[in-house]
RNA sequence: GCCGCCGUAGCUCAGUGGUAGAGCGCAUCCUUGGUAAGGCUGAGGUCGGCAGUUCAAUCCUGCCCGGCGGCACCA
């Protein structure tokens, strides 16, 4: 018998042991096997900021779990770490404490790389690299050029986001809210000469292509699906009536159907047309300027009421050259969707009937709901968009809208007035940024030649050493001698590009280069034919319509390029929730850390006070850990306190991993007892007796079963539920304990300890090695093969059925697995406490589901 | 307004057309040479509401209520 007296689990003693001889083993290395199947696992790379946090933990904790998983089930594992180190904060830090960027970045980077390897990451750190490398950035500007060669990148004037506080151009996708998303200031409109990336050219694909994504999270594939926003419509030429400074306007909509219901043209504030009017009419200029200035921003847009001009202006209707209707200038018609004119349909469209409605102008139905009549069929303030038939149509009527429509396309585009037309939501990339801390691209302005590609012999397009970071505005720009250079093709003078590249860019393609990252090519073909695409991609849901839809376009492009055999990056996604803590203030508001508050509980009641004073302390929400609302809690500090082990068993067993997870003291040791309860039971276990007798059935079916649940949970990404099935095993080894137990437990124990440990190895990789070696386990367990069950011992032998009387629960019996309904009834109707339920009751039906139940029916 | 997700014990969450579960918290007791610890036992649930399908609904269907997220003058 095992005396008690072993030292408790030290995982400061043990953690470090394992990581290094994981490390010594070399056990991570990534091989391309050919004669094994491959699984890429990747976590969104993180930004360096210099410190962990606990959204890191969970975000890398997730991937290691699937990492040693596979790993143990036979794959070939990738499983690589990078930075994305370009970007402002650097910059920040730069202009604020007068440190250079890029020292500022490694330092910061060599402080996370550490903080991270203590977390016992299963990563082929071999292959890190960071985007700010010369080396990888460098590859970045050859391809690059070689999409600018395809005319898949341009540059082009236009109006752009600016960001006032970032000092910096923002995509479409990068404004939220009218806000950036960084910065969180107010979004401006410029006029700038920008580079594009041609990311429409693959609109049409890149939402068809969302189709086969099946192991991507339904909400990310709708919220990409909305952003593309592809519509399906007609784009045809109104005729002018009259005088007019042209001859056509050319529309789109995507209810021609709708046509005799039309009420006026609408053209946008910025329509060519507007201006043409303008300059003749000075109250036309005056409105023109008046929606200009009033829509500085995008969120002023939204919120803008509706209003117009009318122009003087007549179109003819293309059914009836008779009827001739008003051409207005609008305010909320976009010039950058569809063709910047519109036909209004007030009575099936809100919009339009609230533009009507307010100028007087008439409103005409034209779809008549199934049930109305349409004589008495009026539109109030409401716009019908609901189904119906055609009426007040002449030759429609009586179609239904989808007929209608095909109808009308047909009529225009034999007479060649229009034709039915895709158009998208979606603009172009813009990937000009004013900064300086990024990739710089590598192009030349050359007052002969014009823009001018650098040649790839003369790649990387490096940043200079001697940055002067002690103003605002583009550093790279202000530069004394980096700009200036000379012309490739003429020779003549020529100044660089100065813009840098949206970080974006640097994070659509790194996946792709974990293949290989020292190729001399930006993308190893064979090494990346053999990884990719990335098996599963885990990361924060805020990337859905950013990094998640220009990575897959980069995909597609290099891959029409011939420098990737894939057409989509990311075969299976997985967006994880967030961490959060209670938040606690003062009376006074301000907030409090979570270690300066005090938490008392009275039966179910909480209360919080600051420590020390007594002060009253006002528990709030559980929010995301944010340095502002101060409800953080270091990572490194639970890690010293408890060990990595627990910190990361906690954060994947309280939550499944797709929700939030409340990060609470409680809890934490809760998964910190665990770890103790399990090397207690590994702990207590004779050590190298050999098993006398057959093992425990009970014991040894709950094994299978254990081996069976976990596997299942890890497959299917319910690690918390996997968790949950060892916590309740850990329970019944209890029940089951070494000290004092027949020959029989002792042996099923055996079994049992031998699986545990593996099962746990990718939730608590050190404390499954030490469990390991105390159950005198061969090599180490991120070498051994994951437990394997018999089907036939996940099943009961015995059988306790529920006996319902009438759908109530009135007893249980006990009956053989598999026994026949007729066996199973004889046995019910043998129990007396059943038979007594049932007297003074008729039988009218016995219903037996195998194994799982009995009903009786009875009046 | 449209689309999606969620609602199960005090808290955070599993789960299943057929016996309602885990961790934490709470209560009682034991241990006081594992001790800023360990253990035993227990209480606590109209499974958001209403209706329907069914022998049987927490689970399926419909409607409603509440919470969260995304999109939103996109013609």
């Amino acid at each position: 018998m095992a005396p008690h007296d072993s030292k408790r689990y030290n995982p400061k003693e043990s953690e470090p042991k394992w990581r290094k001889a994981w490390t010594d083993a070399d056990s991570f290395r990534a091989v391309a096997d050919p004669n094994r199947p491959k699984y890429y696992v990747l976590e969104m790379f993180p930004y360096p900021s210099g410190r962990l946090h606990m959204g890191h933990v969970r975000n890398y904790a997730l991937g290691d779990v699937i990492a040693r998983f596979k790993r143990a089930r036979g794959f070939s594992v990738l499983h690589p770490m990078g930075w994305d180190a370009f970007g402002l904060p650097a910059e920040n830090a730069a202009m604020e404490r007068g440190v250079d960027p890029k020292a500022w970045t490694y330092d910061n980077i060599a402080r996370m790389r550490d903080e991270l390897k203590q977390l016992g990451l299963s990563i082929d750190w071999s292959r890190e690299f960071a985007t700010c490398d010369v080396e990888y950035y460098g590859k970045q500007q050859a391809w690059f050029l070689d999409l600018f060669a395809k005319g898949l990148v341009y540059r082009k004037e236009g109006v752009v986001n600016w960001d006032p506080v970032d000092q910096t151009v923002l995509a479409n996708e990068q404004v939220v809210d009218g806000r950036g998303w960084r910065s969180g200031a107010v979004v401006e409109k410029r006029k700038l000469s920008q580079w594009f990336m041609r990311i429409t050219d693959y609109a049409d694909q890149l939402t068809d292509d969302l189709a086969a994504l099946d192991r991507w999270p339904d909400k990310v594939r709708v919220m990409q699906e909305n952003w593309i926003g592809r519509s399906k419509g007609l784009k045809f030429r109104f005729h002018m009536a009259g005088e007019a400074p042209v001859s056509e306007i050319e529309v789109y909509t995507t209810r021609p159907d709708t046509l005799y219901g039309a009420s006026f043209v609408g053209i946008a504030p910025d329509h060519p047309l507007a201006a043409e009017v303008a300059a003749r009419d000075p109250k036309a200029a005056a409105f023109v300027e008046e929606c200009r200035r009033g829509a500085a921003t995008e969120a002023e847009i939204e919120t803008a009421e509706k209003k117009g001009y009318d122009t003087g202006l007549r179109v003819k209707h293309p059914f009836d050259p008779s009827w001739e209707l008003p051409v207005w200038i609008a305010n909320f018609i976009l010039m950058d969707y569809g063709t910047g004119a519109i036909f209004a349909c007030p009575a099936h469209d809100q919009r339009d009937l609230d533009f009507c409605r307010k100028y007087g102008l008439s409103v005409r139905p034209v779809i008549l709901p199934d049930g109305e009549d349409p004589r008495t069929f009026a539109i109030g303030e409401e716009a019908y968009t609901g189904p119906g038939i055609l009426y007040n149509s002449n030759g429609l009527d009586g179609l239904n809208i989808e007929s209608a429509k095909r109808q009308v396309i047909q009529w225009m585009e034999t007479e060649r007035r229009g034709e039915g037309s895709t158009v998208f939501r979606l603009r172009d990339w813009g990937v000009s940024r004013q900064r300086a801390w990024g990739c710089p691209i590598p192009v030349v302005h050359c007052e002969k030649d014009g823009v001018v590609a650098v040649p790839k012999d003369a790649l990387p397009v490096a940043h200079p050493a001697d940055i002067d970071f002690s103003k605002s505005g583009n550093a790279l720009d202000r530069h004394p001698t980096w700009k200036h250079t000379t012309c490739p093709k003429c020779g003549g003078p020529a100044t660089r590009e100065t813009d840098t590249l949206d970080t974006f860019v640097d994070s659509s393609w790194y996946f792709a280069r974990f293949a290989n990252p020292h190729a001399d090519e930006p993308i190893d073909q064979a090494a990346a034919d053999y990884w990719m695409p990335v098996d599963q991609y885990i990361g924060g849901i805020e990337h859905a319509v950013l990094h998640l839809l220009y990575a897959r376009f980069v995909t597609k492009a290099l891959a029409d390029d011939g420098q990737l055999s894939v057409r989509e990056p990311f075969a299976g996604l997985f967006t994880q929730g967030m961490v959060t803590h209670e938040t606690y203030r003062r009376q006074n508001g301000e907030w409090l850390e979570p270690r300066e508050v005090e938490i008392t509980v009275e039966g179910n009641l909480r209360r919080a006070v600051l420590g020390g004073t007594g002060e009253p302390v006002v528990i709030g929400d559980s929010e995301k850990m944010s340095k502002s609302k101060r409800n953080t809690v270091a990572p490194e500090e639970i890690f010293d306190v408890y060990g990595v082990d627990a910190a990361r068993l906690f954060v994947l067993s309280d939550s499944p991993p797709d929700r939030d997870v409340q990060w609470t003291s409680g809890g934490v040791q809760g998964a910190w007892r665990f770890v103790n309860r399990v090397w207690d039971e590994f702990d207590s276990q004779p050590q190298g007796e050999t098993a006398t007798a057959e093992p425990d059935a009970e014991l040894r079916r709950a094994t299978h079963k254990l081996v069976k649940q976990v596997t299942e949970a890890i497959d299917t990404f319910r690690f918390n539920s996997g968790i949950a099935r060892l916590y309740e095993f850990l329970n019944l080894l209890k029940a089951n304990p070494a000290k004092g137990g027949s020959p029989a437990v002792l042996a099923a124990r055996r079994e049992a300890l031998s699986a545990f440990a593996r099962l746990i190895a990718p939730f608590t990789p050190h404390l499954a090695e030490e469990c390991w070696v105390r159950i005198g386990g061969q090599g180490m367990v991120v070498e051994a093969p994951w437990p394997t069950f018999d089907p036939a011992l996940t099943e009961d032998a015995v059988k306790i059925l529920p006996v319902q009387v009438n759908g109530k629960r009135r007893g249980e019996i006990s009956a053989p697995a598999g026994a026949e309904p007729a066996e199973v009834e004889k046995i019910v109707l043998a129990d007396p406490d059943i038979t007594q339920r049932l007297e003074g009751l008729t039988v009218r039906k016995i219903i037996v589901v195998k194994d799982r139940i009995v009903n009786i029916v009875a009046a």
